[in-house]
DNA sequence: GAGCACTGC
């Protein structure tokens, strides 16, 4: 059956070992056959008799395919002993024995049932890529651990560099190596980190020698230097996989979308200029999560005969997708990665060094089907001494308001949120921040206790700002419009529909004429208009083409909206139909609710405008000067002036810091969150225990060695270490 | 006047 899996000889090893210890870290490298093979390693030992087996994953696709896949296995029906649960979808009957889950639900689940009863087993897979989720999961089982003393067994699948670590975090408990499936991968590094990794990248793809004497012509000295060691002959740091390789797809890992075409454009040039018949033809194909599904698939078929495809992707080929055929990685080093300020909460999108795990993940990515070749364009020293082992956990790159939330609405009388045991702890100023955020929008009391409204924002799956905002315009008389609002915000990236190459540039500039405009209110109103007119047009598929929005967005519109409104339904004092009404006066009434109940619900996300010009100042953190994002439909008055006060969805610095879709409101309604920021006592709100961890966490943090600290992940130093890693890549660049 | 990597409830 699955006999071939190496983990099917350790069966007995890891049986024996699960049965005396209650935690065990399974390091199980790629194809090992962990995520398929445990579960039923438990089943036939007995343990699906106590309970069910619960497997987490951290993205839905891969809890439904290995389901799908132990189901074939187990010669069962998917949905009856062998079942899945992700949002909207959930397979299990029950006969369910072994259940496959995201997270996320799971940690839904454990919000009505905080023991998790119904499970003799948890296995948290892949918790080595440290997702939110997983890390909140982390402390809560262990907890359980104890709670439930022998009736629950737990194991941990982790990658080679963070086995010891989760061990110790669990008492010291076993760790056991599962080898992997993977077929041998030879590394190659760079001497020296490149200036250019896209130039790189194109060097060691697809090198152009023919070009060599025009090279020699220019008086570039970067070009000099390339045609330079193109004419060396060692120089196998110049490896030239098209032309010297056998066959096999090259996969390119590349931060953006930016220099994903850029290089697709280069690679298709020298493809034009390779001779006649002088090597096999190449394919040359981008892959990112903006593409449109239709070209992403294009991945999946394999290429015509004596054709080599090279596939230019972001992480997404590191996880989410696996592309059969490739052979050759060439991995630039660096990642486009999100995090989060608590002391301006603003987030920020920057290139980073990749860890050591993340460049093992790429690098096994070539060999999936036969031995392959993982050129890394960064030197092997800069990969011993200046990679972390693990990538920084998501939870100290996130604003914790909504996870701080879900933790206190758990109340656990042995868990205090300051003192929780995360496996690797945020920063004591964001969980500051997280409080005093939900303290501004009324989900906690000024002692740090949750309150009524702050319980059931908890039950909501949104953002803790739109949840208030539900709750408010409960009380006001918009909540069906609120809903619209929450629901449209959710899915806000996969919207608007994709723009593929520069032919449609003019197209996005001069959006179709139909679609509303927030009557100038700002783009919350103009979400909620957007989605009052698809209803008016029976949601018809048709027209949300015609207006250039995404059919898969505007259906996760429909299903989010449909799972808020059930859950609202006890409390919901009007009707949740959604309905426009006709008349302009009263639709005016309407959005002015709507914009009431957002400020209740943004208090924490609120901006005043500067008094000469339209920059915008923000209210509750460090003060950041901050602009309205130029994508947004809100209107200035007739002196060419935004309104004084907004709330924003959003604050993120690209190529500068911009609000992203905000809504008008006004000074009445803000007057009262800014007495209240006056008032705030944050050493009350952390109930009174503040200071002390503070204090206790410094002490901790200064008596370390500055090597510990790194490998700690305590947030300063990390942050010098991303900006060190960013001056590289700028100066790398080459912004002058 | 800008453009966002990837997930998830």
């Amino acid at each position: 059956m699955a006999s071939h899996l190496p983990i099917v000889q350790f069966e007995d090893k890891i049986m024996k070992t699960v049965e005396d210890n209650a935690v065990v870290v399974i390091i199980g490298e790629t194809g090992s056959g962990k995520s398929t093979q445990l579960s039923q390693m438990l089943h036939r030992r007995g343990y699906t008799k106590s309970g069910i087996v619960a497997v987490t994953q951290p993205r839905r696709v891969a809890a439904v395919s290995v389901a799908r896949r132990v189901a074939q296995e187990l010669g069962v029906t998917l949905g009856e002993e062998v079942g899945y649960a992700i949002r909207f979808e959930d397979r299990t009957s029950d006969l369910t024995r072994i259940k496959y889950l995201t997270d996320g639900v799971l940690l839904r689940e454990s919000l009505s049932n905080p023991e998790l009863n119904q499970y003799s087993v948890i296995i948290l897979d892949e918790a080595h890529e440290r997702s939110l989720n997983t890390d909140i999961l982390l402390g809560l089982v262990k907890r359980l651990v104890k709670v439930r003393a022998s009736k629950l067994k737990v194991l941990i699948t982790s990658a080679t560099l963070d086995g010891e670590k989760v061990s110790e975090f669990f008492s010291d408990c076993p760790v056991l190596n599962v080898p992997g499936k993977l077929y041998p991968v030879e590394i190659m590094y760079s001497e020296e980190s490149p200036k250019s990794y896209i130039e790189s990248s194109l060097r060691t793809a697809m090198a152009n020698v023919a070009n060599i004497y025009i090279y020699y012509i220019g008086n570039d000295s970067d070009v000099f230097f390339e045609s330079f060691l193109l004419n060396t002959s060692e120089t196998p740091h110049i490896p030239n996989i098209h032309v010297r390789e056998p066959e096999g797809d090259v996969l390119i890992f590349m931060t953006g979308q930016d220099d994903i075409e850029k290089l697709v454009s280069k690679l298709e040039d020298r493809v034009q200029g390779l001779e006649e018949g002088s090597c096999m033809d190449a394919i040359i194909l981008p892959l990112h999560g903006s593409l449109p599904p239709e070209l992403q698939v294009r991945v999946f078929s394999p290429p015509p005969p004596n054709c080599r495809r090279f596939i230019v992707a972001t992480n997404i080929a590191e996880t989410s997708l696996t592309v059969d055929g490739v052979v050759y990685v060439i991995d630039s080093g660096y990642v486009k990665q999100r995090q989060y300020n608590p002391s301006t909460g603003m987030y920020s999108l920057d290139i980073v060094q990749i860890s050591k795990v993340q460049a093992n993940q790429r690098a096994g990515r070539a060999g999936r089907t036969r031995p392959g070749k993982c050129y890394r364009l960064y030197s092997s020293e800069a990969y011993e001494e200046e990679f972390l082992d693990v990538t920084v956990p998501e939870i100290q790159r996130s604003s914790l308001a909504g996870s701080v939330l879900y933790l206190k609405s758990l109340d656990l009388p042995d868990i205090d949120i300051l003192k929780f045991d995360f496996l690797d702890p945020p920063s004591f100023e964001s969980l500051e921040d997280a409080l005093k955020q939900l303290h501004l929008i009324d989900a906690i009391d000024d002692t740090g206790l949750i309150t009524r409204v702050g319980q059931t924002m908890a039950e909501l799956p949104l953002e803790p700002s739109l949840s208030r905002t539900l709750m408010e315009a409960n009380e006001n008389g918009c909540l069906s419009q609120a809903l619209t609002v929450a629901a449209m915000l959710s899915a806000e990236t996969t919207l608007l529909a994709a723009q593929s190459g520069k032919s449609n540039e003019k197209k996005r500039k001069h959006p179709p004429p139909d679609l509303p405009d927030g009557s100038g209110w700002g783009d919350h109103v103009q979400l909620l208009q957007i989605f009052e007119q698809w209803d008016q047009n029976d949601f018809d598929i048709g027209w949300c083409k015609d207006n250039g929005l995404q059919v898969r967005g505007m259906m996760f519109v429909k299903d989010v909206r449909r799972q808020l409104s059930q859950l609202m339904q006890k409390i919901a004092k009007g009707s949740l139909n959604v309905r426009t009404n006709e008349r302009y006066k009263e639709r005016q009434r309407g959005y002015k609710n709507l914009r009431k109940a957002l400020c209740v619900g943004y208090a924490n996300k609120l901006a005043e405008r500067m008094v000469q010009h339209n920059g915008y100042r923000t209210i509750g953190f460090k003060p950041q000067l901050v602009q309205v994002h130029p994508s947004s439909t809100l209107k200035t008055d007739e002196d060419g002036m935004f309104p004084n006060y907004i709330v924003y969805h959003e604050l993120i610095a690209t190529s500068r810091p911009f609000m992203r879709n905000v809504c008008a409101v006004e000074m009445a309604w803000v007057s009262p969150i800014l007495k209240k920021l006056e008032k705030l006592d944050i050493d009350k709100l952390s109930g009174g225990s503040g200071r002390s961890i503070r204090e206790e966490s410094e002490k901790k943090v200064t008596s370390l060695p500055k090597k510990e600290e790194a490998v700690a992940g305590v947030p300063d130093d990390r942050e010098s270490r991303i900006q060190a890693a960013r001056d590289r890549f700028l100066a790398r660049k080459g912004k002058k």
